[in-house]
RNA sequence: GGCGGGGUGGCUGAGUGGUUAAAAGCACCGGGCUGUAAACUCGGCGCCCUAAUGGGCUACGCAGGUUCGAAUCCUGCCCCCGCCA
């Protein structure tokens, strides 16, 4: 088997210090590696919904460093759980999917994550390879390798049975398959957020009943979401994909709080150990203006996941649009097709010449634009001095509508109206 | 299996016959102030119609019933929780 490069102290350094919360256990971890034994790194997804945050980045950059050097990524999909679903029907973050559904999201996450990987040294696994196969007697095999003692370690359990909440049973069987996992695949390290810290480890309690060698335990912090509380997750809304826009992705995070930004440095971007600490210094003896740090930043985030180009044009539309209140250079990034605001406004391309301008009920053009989910809402909106037509607030019911303008909505929302010389063919 | 408690808007949680689209808090949205940060401040926060005043519809687990009128009373059903076994 073909050995991996074996790291120089430099870069172990960087390896298990830098956005690392805990390595169970450590030295064999770093044994393995100056072994240059060549690791299989497991990390699991849950297909159920097609985004990935900017929380995923952590681990998959951990991943990435180490793939570098020979190791090899195992990315498991969890397929078969999410076909399953939550039974106990309280939880609405497993809904049941359709095979369909988890092959879509599992392709559009798949595509996230080689943002992050390189795809040449990954390997990807689907649950369904082991679990269809799987038996009623393999699972009462299965969990007769653990008992309710061991299950209560877990603080979330512990603190339930202590409140007389219920633990479904299916709770307690779903680490039990994730830890199966590590089993089939083999694997030499899994990778998580801190809140995995248990299911993790009962992979690595369950691979010497298979005769396999215990996987060590990678845990990196979890990522705080931009409303600067709660770890940055899809139902939480707090979250920035993976795959945002670049001006998307440099706007939301300069709408990071400010306490963030050297978390987000560390965690997000390679900028080096030193001038994370310069920067820290920097900001609390007042000499960096905490904003030019945070454009630093979403640049450095951008670049990443984007391209350095991509990152200087976002910047420069973040100043025109943001700092300056300009209207952006071109039209905006959703735009109306010029053929939909007729068709919305029931208006034929005669009449629009005729009437030089289309008149539109404006509350419905933004829903129709998504910018509202209801009328109702449209119009609290506008009534509420929210919406801009080429910069200028408009209150009133209707608008005419010559095709290309901008439209603002609220702070930080904009969409085009298509030109009317570009028709739809 | 026995006894008791409970199901209200995204969440927490008031409300036990009428002015309750339903207190309050949180979350969320918008305006102001700013750096699309925080804090603060003002406003909004079911859906639909109306330029507006206003009107209509739907909603308090589900289905019926009593009543001029029900989240509130009655009946049945479903679900959840606790204690005991």
């Amino acid at each position: 088997m073909a050995k991996a490069r074996t790291p120089t102290d430099d870069e172990l350094r960087r390896i298990t210090r830098r956005g690392v919360a805990e390595i169970i256990p450590e030295a064999e971890f770093v044994e393995a590696l100056r072994a240059g034994r060549r690791l299989r790194l497991k990390i699991g997804f849950d297909p159920t919904r097609p985004v990935i945050t900017l929380g995923w980045a952590v681990p998959l950059r951990k991943l990435r460093q180490l793939q570098e050097m020979g190791h090899t990524a195992v990315v498991i999909i969890g397929d078969w759980t999410a076909r399953i679903g939550d039974p106990s029907g309280e939880s609405q973050t497993r809904p049941m999917l359709s095979t369909e559904e988890v092959k879509a999201n599992s392709e559009a996450i798949l595509h996230q994550f080689f943002k992050v990987l390189d795809e040449r040294r990954t390997e990807i696994r689907r649950q369904s390879e082991w679990f269809d196969p799987f038996t009623l007697a393999d699972l009462v095999r299965l969990a007769s390798r653990f008992t309710v003692a061991q299950m209560l370690q877990r603080e979330d359990f512990a603190q339930r049975f202590e409140a007389h909440r219920p633990i479904g049973i299916h709770e307690i069987i779903y680490p039990l398959l994730q830890a199966y996992d590590s089993v089939a695949v083999e694997a030499d390290v899994e990778f998580g957020g801190t809140d995995q810290k248990f299911n993790i480890l009962v992979g690595r309690e369950l691979q010497p009943h298979f005769g396999q060698r215990a996987q060590a335990v990678f845990l990196v912090p979890l990522l705080v979401g931009l409303d600067g509380k709660q770890k940055m997750s899809q139902s939480l809304g707090n979250y920035v994909g993976i795959d945002a826009p670049p001006h998307d992705m440099y706007g939301k995070t300069m709408s990071l709080p400010d306490d963030l930004m050297l978390q987000y440095f560390e965690l997000l971007t390679d900028v080096p150990d030193e001038e994370v600490a310069d920067i820290r210094e920097a900001l609390e003896k007042r000499r960096a203006n905490p904003m030019d740090v945070k454009m630093r930043l979403a640049r450095e985030i951008v670049a990443q996941f984007h391209s350095e180009t991509a990152a200087q044009e976002a910047e420069a539309e973040f100043v025109r649009t943001f700092r300056r209140r300009e209207l952006p250079e071109e039209l905006p990034w959703n735009v109306l097709p010029f053929a939909d605001l007729l068709l919305t406004a029931g208006i034929s391309p005669e009449e629009y010449v005729r009437r030089k301008g289309v008149p539109v009920k404006l509350a419905s053009l933004l829903m129709h634009a998504g910018m509202a989910p209801s009328l109702s809402e449209a119009r609290r909106l506008i009534q509420q001095g929210a919406v801009e037509v080429d910069g200028q607030v408009k209150t009133g019911l209707m608008v005419n509508l010559k095709g290309g303008e901008t439209i603002r909505v609220g702070k930080h929302r904009f969409f085009g109206i298509g030109r009317p010389d570009k028709r739809r063919d």
